[in-house]
DNA sequence: GTCTATAGAGTGATAGAC
DNA sequence: GTCTATCACTCTATAGAC
């Protein structure tokens, strides 16, 4: 239900009203409660596991197994940026993250994140680094696109999330990096 | 109000009822009508004002003024740390950056992300580096600590936001940086 | 007949405004 | 405290597929 996924996006979990949710999936409240009797809160926990296994066939699978782990990255960034559409679409995990009902979905909201950053460090592990710089950047990385979402809609430039795309994608073994590393003593 | 700044911050803008808010501040609903005539809107913007008057008096003003401009980013950092508790304490702009009613808040949102940004990369320019690679810093590191924050939060583990504060500190001209750059070619 | 999907009036509770 | 609007939600009725 793509149009579900919007309306939590954009209005976030207590902002997407249920009369919001009808009009914008053109369902009523007797078709909602048909698929979602568990109402609002399994909606909403619904499109969080959508989100979840989107992420996890497209970025953390590929992190995982592929045998070419910088080129896993190199993919996770591309994914990142088009999923996120360059800086104007939020995260609708980290908008539930923040908002007042995040404890209801915190086990879904800890597992987005932590399997990210996990799935990251070890790829970087397996292309050569140690695990506690690999989790440092990957901490770094993650962290740094939910920061540069935020702070692109905050000031309404999604430069600010190209930018930040790159350098964090050099730091985490782009090709720039690793000639980097090369060249070093 | 600081208890009125905390309920916004602990439950966010439509989180905030005004039972909430009345229980909290132990105002009943004709007190805050009577301080706040523009209702729950007012609230929030004198919250955002406040946390603005903050920021103006302890981070962006000595990011300005100070002679020392690295000994200022220095002091930004630490009082950065002191603010959000280490990462036990989230951002209420940035919380209000991603919830239902931003639009309300736009331009407070806006300044003082956009504020911070630029006197952070002001006060880099001064300490010798070029404005290009000054702004691209300051946005990794405004941009990084609300990403380490909202990490922080979502993975339940205060320890990121150190971690991340440590690397920004050192991209931002800490010491470590300093000498790192002098023992460059 | 049964089953699945739908529509929408109506429930009590609570919101924010005053 | 009183107001009205709206909230999430329930329930009954009904449509067509099989």
């Amino acid at each position: 239900m793509p149009d579900l996924i919007e309306v939590f996006r954009e209005h976030g979990y207590e902002g997407a009203s249920l009369s919001l949710i009808g009009a914008r999936t053109g369902l009523g409240k007797g078709s909602l409660y048909h698929f979602f009797p568990g109402g609002k809160e399994e909606m909403a926990a619904s499109v969080l596991a959508e989100i979840d296994a989107w992420f996890e066939h497209r970025v953390f699978a590929p992190l995982r197994g592929d045998p070419d782990p910088e080129a896993a990255i190199a993919a996770m960034f591309q994914a990142t940026d088009l999923y996120f559409r360059s800086g104007a679409r939020m995260c609708l995990i980290g908008i539930f993250a923040l908002c007042d009902a995040r404890d209801r979905f915190a086990g879904a909201i800890h597992g987005y994140f932590a399997t990210w950053t996990q799935t990251l460090a070890e790829a970087m592990v397996r292309s050569g680094r140690n695990p506690g710089e690999a989790r440092d950047i990957a901490e770094d990385i993650v962290g740094g696109i939910q920061g540069a979402l935020v702070l692109a809609r905050a000031v309404n430039d999604p430069g600010v999330f190209a930018r930040a795309l790159r350098r964090l994608a050099v730091r985490g073994g782009g090709l720039s990096s690793v000639r980097h590393r090369d060249t070093q003593p």
